[in-house]
DNA sequence: AATTCCAGAGAACAGTTGTTTACTGCATGG
DNA sequence: CCATGCAGTAAACAACTGTTCTCTGGAATT
């Protein structure tokens, strides 16, 4: 069903793309709220007016580029839960996996912290059905497990939106952490895993 | 020692908040990084130049922000943990302590978590810098407590945090809850207190 | 080979932005 | 009571913004 695009369509994808890419390099120090679509087509080499045949506004952008960020995470989140060591081995895996993520697509997850609260509501909207996408997701992997016998659906809900969130913010830790010392990072390492740690205990206790 | 301002600085003083409240206002659909000097100073009715004589730039109104904005949690944030009753009663007081704190406040904590991951480096350090205040006192009233015998300092720091996230996390979603039914905003209220107890169930077995 | 289509270019538009300069009026301190 | 200080004003600046319109070259279709 995948039909080779023409040179037409494939060219259209190319810069569209280089737009995407552009933008989200110029949010590393901005809100997407005061992204200019003139900056954006500025940085690409195009003319401004280009920028219509793709997207209708800089939210619209803002909408494309959370199904490519937070497509990437997929894979990642998939193999934290799954993973199927001793629990401990589990919590410090997972948060490998996680410094490993921000190490390879830092602008990723800084789009992401920045805009889920960010000044545009479209862009907010899309971030808050993608994540609960991934609560769900988590949540499946988590029913597997033998150690969630005896949970409801809502409490496996609610654990597996608690780790979606303990994810997120240990990713922002380390990109905090990324200009600073290697010694801030090993700290970092240290916090998140402990309490990541604290969770997976609370959750073995939870049927008390 | 404090003198009672004269006419002149009193007057001064009064349109200072005037552009901190307006510009408040103004980031509810928008982020700092977006906020425009002579936005704000149309809005409070004053000449943009009037804006110079209280802050160097909006990046600099917006560190001013924080303190005003953070100031009013450090007595809720005090009184949520510190309350002494059973372990569960406590989890219950604090998320309704959190609830009743959004309704009273909402454009504050909208500005905390917009701006905590935001696109001005001055702001984001100065809410962390707090927020890392905020996690000392937390760590302090939990040292107080009888639960925390034989944990070590950089445990409880660890604890400490995790709850100010949380709080913040919690905070978000009642922000987001209060635009919509009141069917969603009890919804909240029981993910956000079993979170809270998985948590608490988790210091609880911290030191097996 | 002739025709249609469309991604991108170019120019122009009215509005907006931050910042500077010179000013005014009034509360303040000698 | 008078001189100084300073919060706020007014006008002007170059630079920038989003959006519209018209145009063009070359791929796609027939």
């Amino acid at each position: 069903m995948s039909h080779t695009l023409g040179i037409r369509q494939a060219q259209k994808q190319k810069t569209r793309q280089a737009l995407l890419d552009a933008a989200l390099g110029l949010l590393e120090e901005q809100s997407l709220s005061s992204l200019g679509l003139r900056e954006v087509t500025r940085a690409v080499g195009v003319a401004p007016t280009a920028f219509y045949r793709h997207f209708r506004s800089t939210a619209d952008l803002g909408v494309a580029l959370v199904e490519d960020t937070l497509g990437s995470l997929h894979p990642m989140i998939r193999t934290t839960v799954s993973t199927a060591d001793d629990s401990e081995q589990r919590v410090v895996r997972a948060v490998e996996l996680i410094a490993r993520h921000v190490d390879a697509y830092p602008a990723h997850i800084r789009f992401i912290a920045r805009e889920r609260h960010g000044g545009v509501q479209p862009v907010r909207e899309a971030i808050r059905e993608q994540l609960a996408r991934f609560g769900q997701e988590v949540k499946d992997e988590l029913a597997k497990d033998c150690e969630s016998a005896g949970w409801s659906d809502d409490d496996l809900l609610m654990l597996a939106n608690l780790y979606v969130d303990q994810m997120l913010i240990t990713a922002s830790l380390f990109l905090e952490a990324q200009e600073s010392t290697p010694e801030e990072r090993d700290r970092v390492i240290q916090v998140a895993t402990r309490q990541m740690r604290l969770i997976s205990i609370g959750r073995h206790h939870w049927l008390d």
